[in-house]
DNA sequence: ACGCGATAAATCGTACATTGTTTATAGAAA
DNA sequence: TTTCTATAAACAATGTACGATTTATCGCGT
């Protein structure tokens, strides 16, 4: 099958565990997608026994998988009382990209400053996928972008840095997967990729900086919007 | 007793994993401390019955540990092969200063226009706990140093930021624990702490968030320093 | 309607079985 | 003798099953 493997990016070494492995979907990587995707409300008790009946396990690895997303940040725990799927709420979302304004420009810098042919054209050609895409898919859209930007980070200037991204990464699935970017928006996101390209290209590392920078603000506020515009509508 | 806790803060709510909890150290933090203290050397294998052996318990609670250590990036794994310890090498203090210099000045910036009179008057004790301590305890001094940072970002204006910060943390005190800070360094330190608490009182959020920035980048220049000069005298 | 006690349910810890990995050993070839 | 390989035994990670303790739920009596 035509896979979707044909962005597919390899999470930080050293950092195992977040990020899609491969084959084997462990786990605790598909209750991370069950939260990622929204099929686990917020809030939502994460029954020890339920999950294990549903996976046709025991407890055991269940045990083991939710402290592990307990110390990604997925999920929260009280003592004698379990875990619960940690909200991604406005806030949520608002924290992460006012870090994301303050990381994604230095891993651009850096990016522009070390990127090889192969990254470049690797850019492209994701690039290539999203106009072929033409706005049709938007979730698909939205995969698109990330892969992008992951291009751009994934080798590890900064370690850290990448392993934050991983993790912002899957933060901005998660909103994809509840909001849509307005048509206006994702061509906006088309033409800030195609300037920063050409920044790449030449080698204008402040200058691409600066763009990612109104780039992920832009983004920000954009979901930001759909976000409140939905819990007003909810609460009208 | 005089507890530590005189300049004990909590950590951020939510991310329950990561911090000193009051009083029940748990497993996880037990060997988290281990790690952090440097009892178990860097690529250290974590053979889960030993532990198990060692702490006086089963196996499970061990298996638990392990992988919430996981999610948090102090252990790493292999299939079948178990966990082993996370280096905290000249890379891994490298790339956290890296982050700490985008980071922090943000937070002060935050800290700066939100500060309380109470949090205000928090670091000036801090600050006389330093000099009261004069230079005689360079571990105390380190941990007073992380504890004045820790004050002016554990209230989470950016709940991710603090998480951050309190990862951040965990690593500062790794480092205080191998290296100790030149006299000379300790001596910067505490005087850009002093200008710090003028410029919060004016105000002066730039001023500040530039002022932190500096700070940040000369310990981690001094750190790295240290690295290198001892990875030099044993390797000569 | 409001505590209060019994019952149900789920977490947490222990013990055990299974599977895969590492290490030690013995033998064969150079 | 030395080195490489095949094999077996020890070891440790992973998964299962179960008991104990804590928490939640429901019905009863006032």
């Amino acid at each position: 099958m035509a896979e979707t493997s044909d962005f597919k990016a390899e999470p930080p070494a050293g950092i195992d565990s977040i990020g899609a492995s491969s084959e084997g979907a462990s786990l605790y990587e598909l209750i991370r997608e069950d939260i990622i995707e929204g099929r686990l409300a917020a809030n939502e008790r994460l029954v020890v026994t339920d999950l294990a009946r549903r996976h046709g396990t025991s407890t055991n690895p269940v045990r083991e998988a939710l402290q592990l997303l307990r110390g990604e940040g997925f999920v929260t725990f009280v003592a004698n009382r379990g875990a619960r799927v940690r909200p991604i709420d406005q806030d949520f979302v608002r924290d992460i990209y006012e870090i994301g304004v303050l990381i994604e420009p230095a891993l651009t810098r850096w990016f522009v400053n070390m990127a090889t042919v192969e990254d470049i054209a690797e850019l492209e050609r994701i690039q290539g996928l999203i106009e072929e895409n033409n706005f049709a898919d938007t979730y698909r859209h939205s995969e698109l972008d990330t892969a992008f930007h992951t291009v751009m980070y994934q080798r590890h200037y900064n370690r850290h840095a990448a392993e934050l991204w991983w993790k912002h990464r899957e933060v901005l699935r998660a909103v994809s997967r509840r909001f849509n970017f307005t048509l206006a928006r994702r061509a906006a996101i088309l033409r800030e990729h195609r300037e920063l390209i050409a920044l790449v290209k030449a080698g204008e590392a402040d200058k691409a900086a600066d763009l990612i920078s109104r780039h992920v603000e832009g983004s920000g506020r954009h979901v930001l919007e759909q976000m409140r515009a939905r819990n007003a509508a909810r609460a009208g």
